[in-house]
DNA sequence: CGCGTGACCAGATTTCTCATCCGGTCACGA
DNA sequence: TCGTGACCGGATGAGAAATCTGGTCACGCG
């Protein structure tokens, strides 16, 4: 590896790099089946190197399921400054439904793929509970924001609501299992679901209201962004 | 036992003993764990008499899972009879969901529980999936017959209606185990998935066309009675 | 004589034992 | 000083041995 006048750098790269291996391998192996040998080969470097990073072997995995979700964070945030109207529920719903078909590691943390994440499931609660909690609040608040200012309807209990919206979600992302083979494409799913989520969750008419949340939602999000950021960065040893 | 002047109906009632055994035992412990020696112990029977009744232990639980989905298919019948706007989308779903919880081998089918169900869950495709098959041909006419009537929207391909309902009755289905816990009960939950169906799928207004449809819908739930009955007999060997 | 039964048997599954693997450590060498 | 891979002890996997179980059918009872 080439060098350069800042060694941090240089170790952040490297950080990268086996974040960029580990996830790499998680999505073809699964988590039992990884070793931190072929992580570290598959990096370029040593295996005690990756102990210069990461504690254990867990925490190289969570880490690198929680740049996932931060990824997404940052999807949302950069349509929304782009285009004020993606702050719309459906419009988020059909943004994360589309990235898990781009990031398999999204779609293993928010499905619970157990063959994918293997005893990384159970344990993520117990080491990251109150980051879990943390991203159903942002969505509770999310709603919260939407329904005052008549963006979602609130003739249904928000409780209701989010019940509703996570298993739409989980069945959108799980559901081929159980169906005959094909079924439209994903733009075609994506598409649908926006239009189930917009008749069943949002307001006809009016969305002037949408220039009035964004900055609150904004500011949702980028708080669930530095949760992650600190989360991260508890785990670095770099 | 008590004998009546009845063989046949005494058969009858014995193979329903057993079935109930295996259901329970199927529920308590999944098929995998199951014995036919339990079933018949439980049933009161010995355990070649279970043979007189089933060629093998997974017909004898394939009639198990028929049964269920058996109950369900005149369930539906009852409430069309009863009501003839039973025979809406949202109507349909939400009695599905409705009685799901309170059969638990039904709940095990739909979503293919593989814990309960165990390599039952691949041979049912291979054994009765002529039967799996009819049951989306029947889910597909249904829409159809609804869509031609006005009482289901026909702006979106019945393809993506289609894969959406399944989609969403799966989620409803399944992700409790994703989701903090709490939220609605169930009643709260099939409320909500009706509304959800509502206004997803459902177009507004003059519900006539009702009283025009229901022979139709009737005729096809009740030809998939026909085929599950049809089924159920071809295994029964008493 | 008809039929319900549970002992029997062979293949399937589970348990146990031993071999190998792998997470984490750290002495070594660049 | 720091990247590394050999090392070690606990975890996991593989294979052998033990046990279980689906299906059969000879037996005995009504």
């Amino acid at each position: 590896m080439r060098k350069t006048a800042d060694p941090r750098a240089d170790r952040r790269r490297r950080a990268e790099r086996i974040l960029d291996a580990a996830g790499e391998l998680l999505v073809s192996w699964g988590y039992r089946r990884v070793t931190v040998d072929e992580v570290a080969r598959r990096a370029g470097v040593g295996k005690g190197t990756v102990y210069l990073h990461f504690e254990t072997k867990e925490a190289l995995f969570l880490t690198v399921l929680m740049r996932s979700q931060l990824a997404l964070a940052e999807r949302f945030l950069d349509d929304i400054r782009r285009d004020p109207e993606a702050v719309l529920l459906s419009r988020i719903v059909a943004t994360a439904f589309r990235w898990v078909h781009e990031d398999p590691i999204l779609r293993a943390v928010l499905i619970g793929d157990t063959e994918t994440l293997g005893t990384l499931s159970r344990s993520a609660p117990d080491v990251a509970g109150d980051i879990l909690d943390e991203r159903w609040r942002v969505v509770d608040a999310y709603l919260d924001v939407l329904r005052e200012h008549g963006l979602v309807r609130a003739d249904e209990s928000r409780e209701a609501q989010r019940h509703a919206l996570g298993a739409i979600i989980t069945g959108y992302l799980t559901a081929d299992a159980l169906m005959p083979p094909g079924g439209p494409d994903v733009e075609g799913r994506a598409a649908m679901l926006a239009h189930v989520v917009r008749a069943a969750f949002e307001t006809p008419g009016d969305r002037a209201a949408v220039h009035t949340v964004v900055p609150r939602v904004v500011a949702l999000y980028q708080h669930m962004l530095d949760r992650l950021r600190q989360e991260i960065g508890r785990r670095d040893l770099s």
